[in-house]
DNA sequence: TTGTAAGCGTTATCAG
DNA sequence: CTGATAACGCTTACAA
């Protein structure tokens, strides 16, 4: 491996002329400087980051942890991951995997995390190094999407398209995304002057399926399914039940990658923008790495329309 | 950050001493070996990476490239690499996470590659590092599943379980990994003295669904699928035309994460083993590191049994 | 603008 | 079995 040195010599400069001219440019004469560009390249000498890191103490390196269960991870993690990687090299960052709650700090100089419990907030906290997280939690600086923003425009399109009948199906668990998702939809309900009827389900398409076919539905019914998975669920049962999609059901699912792509009709959803909420948590950890203060983000999603709900007319 | 010279100090031996019970502790008399350990956990040292890195010439970090463009990933790529992740971690490695065509040799012992094009092995073929893909081809380090025999396995199932006319629906590309699922069809239906059906489509489940639907299908057909998405496409078709699956129509399909789970019935696939593909990549490329000769590896991929082909009476 | 010296944390080598 | 020394590649601080 060529080193810092073997372009030194070659370019008959001393190493630290070379540094300069790889780190500060502009501290070095037009001349010189070009001279040992050219000799870089002509070397194809690249910086060995163990070397920096041991000059600066950083490593230029940040560790993606992503915590669900390998079973539950969900295919848009994947793109996520590839937008994040992309942002941190844009950066000059590597991206290192990691998959457990060991927190380990060697090596790296900042963590994003995926997936965390409320069990995990305490360690993450008290991390001598910078956090972002994907989600919501105070104290901790994070990226999110407005969960209670794309409930609310996936309500508005429903009673925009004139379905009347209009229930929210909710997943079972308590979590903040949950609450928000479920508050979107009871604003825009509120300010429609609709009742809202509410059910939570495991987040799985048979049990949703199973659900709804306990509980026949009328036509002329909207669903809002807190997750592509729901809706799914709800799209089933619509056909079960004989009910034309979307001339009599109207279905909007949430997440928007993959799923709702591979259901028998395309479903209408709320997509979570992964490529903005990867530049974002990015941009807040660097700024954090850089020692500015940095405040949580969120981003509002977009609706997809699908072959789920009514088009305009 | 606490160092090695730290632990030495309050241990009150040599750096030499601290570097030996990490790396080499049968070189160390037990009782220095306990009492560096306690100080080492009393401290809570942790190795710099970048130090030992520098020393040995060695980054303990593998990069995984992953070729495919991020609209195409599929979501079993997420599997492979948290498997890979966990792998590689078991090893003392790291996995940092590529995404592009750089093969960028600063910082990594190794290359996993995924998705790479014919037009890639000639770069990867000259690395002067190891690499081992996911995949097949001559004169590289690979790992990849038997695509012959997996569809063979679901040639025979279909067959034994009476499908009187069976059909193999490949992919429109021309890469040996189609080619081998196949051979598997063709062969299994040689054996049994059956003339072979193949059509060949753009692997997207709309196109299969359109293409069955102008070929109308017969009772008792089965349908050897090169992918989960084509199986996904010849059950909705399947249904379109008012056949009973599993009854009338049988349908394997391949690949065996997320798709077949979501399917309206739960698709009958040949599932590739991830974890022990992940198992074998670190494997191999960690016998190469040592300087080991090592060749690439085929793993016998499993039937799994879903709702689409009937159950043995 | 350029160069010199020292140090980042670790380990291989050799000496004791 | 243990320790001193030098070296890995790079950059900061200081000197010229």
């Amino acid at each position: 491996m060529v080193s810092i040195s073997d372009v030194a010599h070659e370019a008959h400069v001393s190493k630290m002329t070379v540094s300069r001219v790889i780190n500060h440019p502009e501290q070095v004469s037009a001349e010189i400087r070009t001279d040992v560009q050219r000799v870089i390249s002509q070397l194809g000498y690249v910086q060995n980051r163990a070397g920096r890191a041991l000059a600066n103490n950083r490593h230029y390196n940040i560790a993606f942890i992503l915590l669900d269960d390998v079973n539950e991870i969900e295919p848009y993690y994947a793109h996520l991951l590839m937008h994040l990687t992309d942002s941190l090299r844009n950066e000059g960052y590597t991206l290192e995997m990691r998959h457990d709650r060991n927190f380990d700090l060697t090596n790296v100089d900042g963590f994003l995390v995926c997936g965390a419990r409320h069990s995990d907030f305490d360690v993450l906290n008290n991390l001598p190094i910078p956090v972002v997280i994907y989600g919501t939690e105070a104290g901790i600086t994070s990226v999110d999407i407005d969960n209670k923003a794309g409930t609310y425009l996936a309500t508005q399109l429903l009673i925009n398209r004139q379905y009347q009948h209009l229930l929210f199906l909710g997943m079972a668990i308590d979590e903040p995304f949950e609450t928000n998702r479920e508050a979107g939809y009871r604003q825009a309900m509120q300010e429609a002057g609709r009742e809202p009827e509410i059910h939570h389900l495991p987040n799985n398409e048979q049990i949703a399926l199973q659900f709804l076919q306990n509980n026949q539905l009328s036509a002329n019914t909207g669903i809002i399914a807190a997750t592509d998975r729901l809706g799914l669920g709800a799209l089933r049962a619509s056909r079960h039940q004989g009910l034309a999609v979307p001339d009599e059901v109207g279905i909007v699912g949430f997440d928007g990658i993959y799923i709702h792509q591979l259901a028998e009709q395309s479903l209408t959803t709320v997509q979570q923008p992964l490529k903005e909420i990867a530049e974002k948590m990015v941009q807040l950890l660097l700024a954090e790495l850089a020692g500015e203060i940095v405040t949580s983000e969120y981003i509002v999603p977009e609706l997809i329309h699908g072959e789920t709900t009514m088009s305009k007319n």
